[in-house]
DNA sequence: GCGTGTCGGTATCTGGTGTTACAAAAAAGT
DNA sequence: ACTTTTTTGTAACACCAGATACCGACACGC
């Protein structure tokens, strides 16, 4: 198959991070990864079926959702050209695929079998050790990602949340003004609350002095206070 | 040092599973780990400060909690002899430890660098494929049991959470009759409600005729309406 | 038997949060 | 400059869930 018109494609994947492109060229020879089409619509994996490799897309977009129960589906996360799939559970004891992934426009995607990443190469390429040490580094972000979205979940009022998403902003930046990086609406959807109890307990908070803001830019009046209500 | 004495423990941690204790105790000569000792209250590490390596307990018992800016304490788990800790931080691009051990008991516990379980190894032992894969396996498994934490997290009715862990066991099990792995206050504290909300909410299900309980055994009498029920 | 402790169910009361709907302001498109 | 759309603030109301306190059932030790 002609993997050739996708190393640009996979240099610029994480799990390839720190790889050029002859180095991902040589790789693919040896992790004979499967190439599969998908159309519009079409699943590139389905909740509960068998798990037969990770996946990176190469082409279009994908959308890998959870089906709850009932029915409803939440999207978990957008995939685009050089996004990975699946790396979570290929390495778990878990062997059928934990969200469903469907083509969101017609699609490309590369498979490459749990084994061929971990399991001995003949070849004894001197990259695989990188290969796994990535797949480590990736699995690894991911799950600081979700401890930290544990974090703000677990917490139970919306000044808690509020606060401690500021806190971290102030952190980051280090300085008592700044911008959020998300309008009301997502920022209420990361914080899982509603957006008009967003905007109550934000005007709220600017009534009584803790803080200031303006759409997006942000400043902190009372550090302390801020501190105080972070749980 | 004398690794001898701790082969035992350490061929029953999850990071050496599938080793016999003859392999631990070649493979802890290439590893070269350091041991530490500790006195009650002690820090076997300290959130924000340098990360050093990955630490498995060998004796006495710690706890790894976060304090978050308010300074309150959350005990996130409680570690026992051959419990891991700071494996998702140890290939992640962070590089400060996300939480504070602290010894509750008198404690010894050692300590890898990343470096010796990814890098090379000069000796080329044949195991280290597998250390490596053991590796990936707890760090994937973490992930997972954090997304499922999310996904319960995630929920805002108390009546959907009670209703999506049911189906759960349900879904576990295979039957409608099942006993509870845990007492109310623990299974209050995994969905992350009070425990007379807990118990209000499970009666009065039961009133509706979706649910029947007598303690710790639970059966699923409408389970179309127990799936309506999940969010 | 009796006290003691644990566990689970129940009642009351209150406060925080979602829902809905609408208005004002800003941004974007024409 | 005008309309249209998006974003944000505001208000009224209902209601779910937490806090607290108390009671009954049961297990255990003496």
């Amino acid at each position: 198959m002609a993997f050739e018109n996708y190393v640009e494609v996979l240099s610029r994947s994480e799990l390839f991070r720190d790889f050029d492109r002859d180095e991902v060229a040589s790789m693919l020879k040896c992790l004979e990864p499967k190439i599969k089409e998908y159309g519009k619509g079409n699943y590139l994996a389905v909740a509960g079926e068998e798990f037969q490799g990770i996946g990176i897309v190469l082409e279009g977009e994908a959308a890998a959702y959870k089906e709850n129960i009932a029915g409803t589906r939440v999207i978990m996360v957008l995939l685009k050209p050089g996004d990975v799939f699946g790396e979570i559970v290929a390495f778990s004891s878990q062997s059928q695929w934990p969200v469903t992934v469907e083509a969101q426009q017609p699609c490309k995607a590369l498979f490459i079998s749990r084994e061929k990443i971990v399991g001995e190469c003949r070849h004894l390429c001197p990259w695989h050790r990188k290969l796994i040490e990535n797949m480590l580094m990736m699995v690894s972000e991911r799950a600081l990602t979700l401890s930290r979205k544990v974090e703000y979940l677990s917490i139970k009022s919306i000044r808690g949340k509020i606060s401690t998403y500021l806190l971290e902003q102030y952190k980051k930046t280090g300085k008592t003004t700044f911008m959020l990086p998300m309008n009301r609406n997502e920022l209420a959807d990361f914080l899982n609350v509603s957006r008009p109890s967003l905007s109550r307990e934000m005007c709220s908070m600017r009534d009584e002095g803790i803080i200031d803001f303006h759409r997006a830019s942000v400043r902190i009046k009372d550090l302390q206070a801020l501190k105080r209500m972070a749980q």
